[in-house]
DNA sequence: CGTGTCACG
DNA sequence: ACGTACGTGACACGT
């Protein structure tokens, strides 16, 4: 046959699609200099997978331009559709420049749509033997399209699409494909604003559709048609037939090229790259010079080669460590950039131990000093330093990475990404090229704190913190291997018998594990109620299950699943961390959350299992390396700060009086007294509560506690009329979150909530939570971060040889010499109730144990 | 590499 | 009609 494929684009379609796949988070990607790329980034990716997918030899792409023969006609044709976003608009002349570039032909002609050129190749397609068309787009009216000569790559979320041709589309939507045009006439489309039938839906619309040809049949036998639907039909008929016409597309438009002028002959690397370089598109720059990577910006610098090469360092100088692996527990220094006002210095490794003594003096900016720490300490070395632009960027609300280069790039210094350098090598280039940037903007970072009032918060908390973490990370948790092979060994028996009994129940074996495979088994083979469908198939989680208690299978895949959660990620996943000197050395990132928690990764000790049984014996594998591990913790921290925050005083007074707070609320919202509450309207109460911190909806709340939302809601009514300050806080802190665009915690810690100006209600009431929320939890993080440095500190001045080891939140975990026991309790508890000084009291419980399992 | 699930505060 | 509580990280699956 040798038939040439033309594969035929909806640019405009794609644009937009790209374009709200992410400006509903309200965070529009943008280059520095301000100019919004979100939608050519992902248009860019999807171009360079149509290439790298279908290997076109023809290709083109259709857009709309100018007037609209549709709306000109009927004036309600995409009435009330928002106008295109000016950041959208700003980005379509690029998308025309890059195609360009590509060598990729386009066409627009007013009055036309996007579709109607596309209906017109298609038409060309089919007219002409030598050509099939493939049309690439998401809008299902092209579907009208299809054809013997023409297919369409419908494109859905993610990078999900299904492809389309005749035949499957009629086995699939069980009408002709012409037969769109009808379905859009009587379903219409909200988005188009196409009218339709009104009171006739996607599925009425199918149904007719099976059994009348098309509209003009349809109406022809309307007679034949019973009750409502006639006449909804008959109310309707005039749009109906309007509907139908701007649902057609027009395959006629006068464009003045042919299929064989769609030949595609490659790009012009150089015009491409130089657009990419505009838009700060540096992942596809890599993709499409071969062998090629972003060059980093030249820069000079003194390849230091002992102490006599740094006589001249000034006192105030940035510094920039380079380690040979992600983990920088498990890596060593390469390299270290150090620059002052005039001069870059590259040390190698080898000379280390010689230069850093020397920088006892300085006055030094770094990224990320816990990592300086723990590296350098490994070496017996250590340098004090007086600012990080990691932290500080974080606090600004600018950074939440590791990596300086995110840094670097965002702000127009092209530098090479870490995962690349560890891929294809390290240059003293990069490295130095960091310790410039760092003094670079160290001051102009110092000074924005200070003008956001945070300076405080950097220099008292945040930078203490670092010494404090670090240690923590450095001294590591011993973890006994051995325990945790026992214990695999135990569970592995049962989890066996489970998979045993599992694939009795479903009659045939399948992969458990497999969300997908088990949606099957429970709702299609064995028919079990309550499906509930997710994007991919069926929802099998906890609470799915939960409902269907009846059946032995869904009880099994439950413990199956507890188990194998248990297995694999603590049980082997811990193991794998234990180092050479038996602990596990966790990385806390200071500069993650958006709320000021810390994070704890590789691995995260924030998250073993302590509500099951079951799971909390994995603790008892955490071993002290002393003589018994002391734990403290907050109780009920948050709500605390909130009774503070919000100056609510009856839930002061509950706290002030050391009442059980869940019980005294119970007792409250159902009007008894402290001894009548019964266990269940203490749970009650609880959810109720922190539903109330989380910022919830009546829904919300009976989800949690399988109740209806009505009565839900009853509950929350109830509170806010018993706690109104708490109320009154909460309208309040919306209110101004609304006017300034972020909240702050009682510390000055900031948080910038995008979402608040988000056009969509729902991202706009998730940003009503987060105002809410945060304050608290960022408040409740602020005083433990505060309590660790005074704690910290303490020990050092009494010299003790007890460890802090862990910080879970609101807890603190000790490594304890018997000797210390007294001391250390008193100190710990001290500092954790009386760093900060609220309108009520801290309370603080401790205890003991030979390992983790025992204590609490 | 995204999705679903589940572990913690 | 929609979708539904804040903040996290890791694992297995399947494309």
């Amino acid at each position: 046959m040798g038939v040439k494929k033309v594969i035929l684009v909806d640019g405009n379609n794609l644009m937009f699609r790209s374009y709200y796949a992410t400006a509903y988070t309200g965070n529009v990607m943008k280059n520095s200099k301000g100019l919004a790329t979100n939608a050519l980034y992902g248009f860019v990716g999807m171009m360079n997978k149509i290439i790298n997918e279908e290997k076109p030899e023809y290709i083109m792409v259709a857009f709309d331009i100018g007037k609209n023969f549709r709306k000109e006609k009927y004036d309600f044709y995409k009435e009330g559709r928002q106008a295109t976003p000016d950041e959208l608009k700003m980005q379509m002349p690029i998308a025309r420049d890059i195609l360009d570039a590509w060598g990729i032909k386009y066409f627009e002609l007013a009055p036309y749509e996007a579709d109607d050129i596309i209906g017109t190749f298609a038409k060309m397609c089919e007219d002409d033997p030598e050509y099939n068309g493939t049309i690439i787009s998401s809008d299902k009216d092209l579907l009208q399209l299809l054809s013997n000569e023409v297919d369409i790559k419908l494109l859905k979320q993610k990078n999900e699409f299904i492809r389309y041709n005749p035949k499957s589309f009629k086995e699939d939507w069980g009408i002709e494909p012409i037969r769109v045009i009808d379905y859009k006439a009587i379903a219409g489309d909200s988005s188009d604003n196409i009218p339709g039938v009104k009171g006739i839906g996607d599925k009425g619309a199918l149904k007719l559709l099976t059994e009348y040809d098309s509209l003009e049949d349809i109406y022809d036998h309307i007679d034949e048609i019973k009750g409502k639907t006639k006449e909804k039909l008959e109310e309707s008929k005039e749009v109906a037939f309007q509907s139908k016409e701007i649902a057609t597309i027009f395959k006629e438009v006068p464009i003045e090229a042919t299929l064989d002028d769609c030949a595609y002959h490659g790009p012009d690397l150089i015009k491409l790259n130089k657009i990419y370089e505009d838009l700060e598109f540096y992942s596809y720059i890599k993709k499409n010079v071969m062998g090629s990577k972003p060059v980093d910006n030249e820069i000079k610098y003194i390849n230091v080669k002992g102490v006599e090469d740094l006589e001249k360092l000034e006192d105030k100088i940035s510094l920039y460590i380079e380690c040979d692996e992600e983990n920088y527990h498990n890596g060593n220094i390469i390299g270290i950039g150090i620059s002052d006002s005039k001069n870059n210095y590259f040390i190698n490794n080898t000379l280390i131990e010689e230069i850093i003594p020397i920088l006892k003096d300085k006055e030094i900016a770094t990224f990320d000093q816990k990592k300086n720490y723990c590296l350098l300490r490994k070496e017996g070395l250590e340098i004090i330093v007086k600012d990080d632009i990691m932290i500080s960027t974080y606090l600004l609300n600018i950074n939440l990475k590791d990596d300086i280069a995110f840094l670097m790039n965002n702000n127009g210094t092209e530098v090479t990404f870490y995962a690349q350098s560890l891929k294809e090598g390290f240059k003293k280039d990069t490295i130095v090229l960091k310790s410039r940037f760092i003094y670079d903007n160290n001051e102009k970072y110092i000074e924005q704190l200070n003008k956001e009032e945070m300076l405080k918060l950097y220099r008292e908390v945040e930078m203490p913190l670092i010494e404090v973490l670090g240690s923590m990370e450095y001294t590591g948790i011993k973890v006994d291997k051995n325990i945790l092979e026992e214990q695999e060994s135990e569970l592995e028996g049962r989890i066996k018998e489970l998979e045993q009994e599992i694939y009795a129940e479903a009659g045939e074996e399948f992969n458990i594990a497999s969300p997908k495979q088990l949606g099957v088994i429970l709702f299609e083979k064995l028919n079990l109620p309550f499906a509930k469908k997710t994007k991919t198939g069926y929802k099998t989680d906890v609470s799915v299950l939960n409902k269907l208690y009846n059946y032995p299978i869904a009880n099994k895949i439950l413990e199956y699943r507890g188990l194998a959660k248990i297995k694999s990620t603590y049980l082997e996943g811990l193991a794998n961390y234990i180092k050479e000197d038996g602990k596990i050395h966790t990385i806390y990132k200071q500069n993650l959350t958006r709320t000021g928690r810390l994070s704890s990764v590789e691995p995260n000790l924030q998250n073993i299992p302590t509500r099951d049984e079951e799971g909390k014996k994995i603790r008892k594998a955490f071993l002290p390396e002393y003589d018994m591990f002391l734990s403290s913790d907050y109780s009920q921290m948050e709500l605390r700060v909130m009774a503070h925050i919000s100056g609510d005083k009856n839930l002061q007074q509950a706290f002030i009086n050391n009442e059980d707070i869940h019980t005294r609320v119970a007792a409250d919202i159902n009007g008894i007294s402290l001894e009548e509450v019964t266990p269940y309207q203490r749970k009650t109460a609880k959810a109720v509560i922190f539903g109330i911190i989380y910022g919830i909806s009546g829904f919300g709340l009976g989800e949690n506690l399988e109740i209806s939302p009505k009565e839900a809601k009853e509950f929350i009514d109830k509170y806010y009329e018993l706690y109104p300050g708490v109320k009154k806080y909460m309208d309040d802190k919306i209110k101004e979150a609304y006017e300034v665009g972020y909240v702050k915690t009682m510390f000055g810690r900031k948080r910038v909530i995008e979402e608040l100006q988000n056009k969509n209600f729902m991202i706009r009431q998730s940003g009503e939570r987060i105002a809410l929320n945060t304050p608290i939890q960022g408040t409740s993080a602020d005083i433990m971060k505060i309590a660790m440095i005074g704690i910290f500190k303490k020990m050092k001045e009494y010299n003790l040889k007890s460890k802090m080891l862990l910080q879970v939140h609101d807890e603190l975990i000790f490594d304890v010499v018997e000797k210390e026991k007294d001391i250390l309790e008193k100190i710990v508890k001290d500092i954790m109730e009386n760093c900060v000084t609220l309108d009520v009291p801290f309370k603080v419980s401790v205890d003991y144990g030979a390992n983790w399992y025992e204590t609490k």
